[in-house]
DNA sequence: CAATAGGAAATTTTCGAAAGAAATCGAAAC
DNA sequence: GTTTCGATTTCTTTCGAAAATTTCCTATTG
């Protein structure tokens, strides 16, 4: 998931590892939040991060202090922190506000979008479809194939619409809202939960690809279904906390 | 200032005064950044800021970290924090950014709006609309009279207008937008910029909030328009750095 | 028996020093 | 005169221990 919300921040000359034990932490941290390795709601005491992860309380916490301004993280002042919890609502808020920043984001793509943008925008479509295809060719075979690469291409598909919007405060949002409701579809991706429409993603995508490329503001219309409706089976098929 | 973005993120008990000296320092480096006893763009030097707050290394990095998500400040890696540079590029992301999601949220709250929304709304113009008529009468006398309070009756009116979205996100980017524009403003405040248009201010927040107890799709646009005319103002009277 | 105060343990937060990396400066080589 | 290398200095980053605070447990009181 290289290139996800965060990179802005720390500029680290060449795109290898990363400079700092800070930023080592913040990724560690963050992707251990988002898979799930880290329970929802769980605090998140130093000592037992420190053990897992190798580090000290000054890189821990500093990337603590940012995963929090990411929503990802709770902190208590003198109490600590702890993973930000999963709840229905959250989920609602995140979902409406990625369609609110995509809608914006898409439409002044396809402003003043070029063919390069466009070429991007067919190449990621392309590499999503092998990489599903060889994902549904092997499901059912050594668990959770390559969960990853789909993440990867996935995001990088819908990265390329907002491309080049010209924003880079919409395309922060963008990355961080991906984060946020990844959290969400990561268990559902895992096992397909019974009862569930089949639900054909790559028409879905093939269709706001079409309607981008043709600039039409249906490709809006599209995005957000999309959205809505991925929200929709994920609410669905998730067993929520009882007080969420 | 006391509410603006930020506040979410450290739960202190009381109102009362921040509990952690990771706190405090989140609160005067943004305070001297806003206010422009930062320069824009210099180094942060950590012995300088460790001199300057009588805080230690720890504390300081975790507010820049902080800061870093907010916009505020650079980072980069094993070379230390800057001040975030002011350019006209991106005071224009952070204006349209911040259109974008008031527009938004000024709808939802309209939508759902109650009497005690609508009365905090009428509250929060009166009180701004004092202390506006309060500084005009003592323009010209004793410095900078109390821009500080102003600046806190103005956020609060913004805020009234939006407090009944429903969405957090939508809130917090909002809080995160007014601190980020508000450096670009402050310097204008300052004094009044020879032909600058005699602008009446009062006048459009009136307008603003009239449309907006009318539940009228007007107010958006009335809101739009107030911040754009605003950005236009600033651009035109502020002398930007060479190269931005 | 519930409520409360006191103290021990666990945990967060802060500090100052040590380690590590980049910038600076000057001398030597081209 | 310019470039390159190496030592020195400056600065960031990290660490582990000390200080401050909360949490937990127990004994005591009403």
């Amino acid at each position: 998931m290289a290139g996800v919300a965060g990179d802005r921040r720390i500029v680290s000359e060449g795109a290898g590892e990363p400079a700092t034990l800070s930023e080592v932490a913040y990724q560690r941290l963050r992707a251990d939040i988002v898979s799930g390795a880290l329970d929802a709601g769980k605090p998140l005491r130093l000592e037992a991060l420190k053990q897992r992860y190798g580090l000290s309380f000054s890189p821990l916490r500093e990337a603590l202090m940012r995963l929090q301004s990411e929503r990802l993280v709770l902190s208590t002042a003198l109490r600590g922190f702890s993973v930000a919890p999963l709840s229905r609502a959250e989920m609602k808020d995140a979902t409406e506000t990625r369609i609110l920043i995509e809608s914006d984001a898409l439409r002044r793509s396809m402003q003043g979008g070029d063919d390069d943008w466009e070429a991007a925008i067919v190449a990621a479509f392309h590499a999503l479809s092998l990489q599903a295809e060889r994902q549904s060719r092997l499901s059912g075979e050594v668990g959770a194939v390559d969960m990853h690469a789909m993440d990867e291409r996935h995001y990088q598909f819908h990265r390329a619409l907002i491309a080049h919007c010209g924003s880079p405060r919409l395309l922060d949002l963008a990355d961080q809202l991906y984060v946020e409701t990844q959290r969400y579809r990561r268990p559902c991706l895992v096992g397909r939960v019974a009862g569930t429409p089949a639900r054909d993603v790559a028409a879905e995508h093939q269709q706001i690809m079409d309607a981008t490329l043709r600039r039409s503001e249906d490709a809006v219309r599209y995005l957000a279904e999309h959205y809505r409706r991925t929200a929709e089976i994920i609410e669905a098929s998730t067993v929520w906390p009882s007080s969420a």
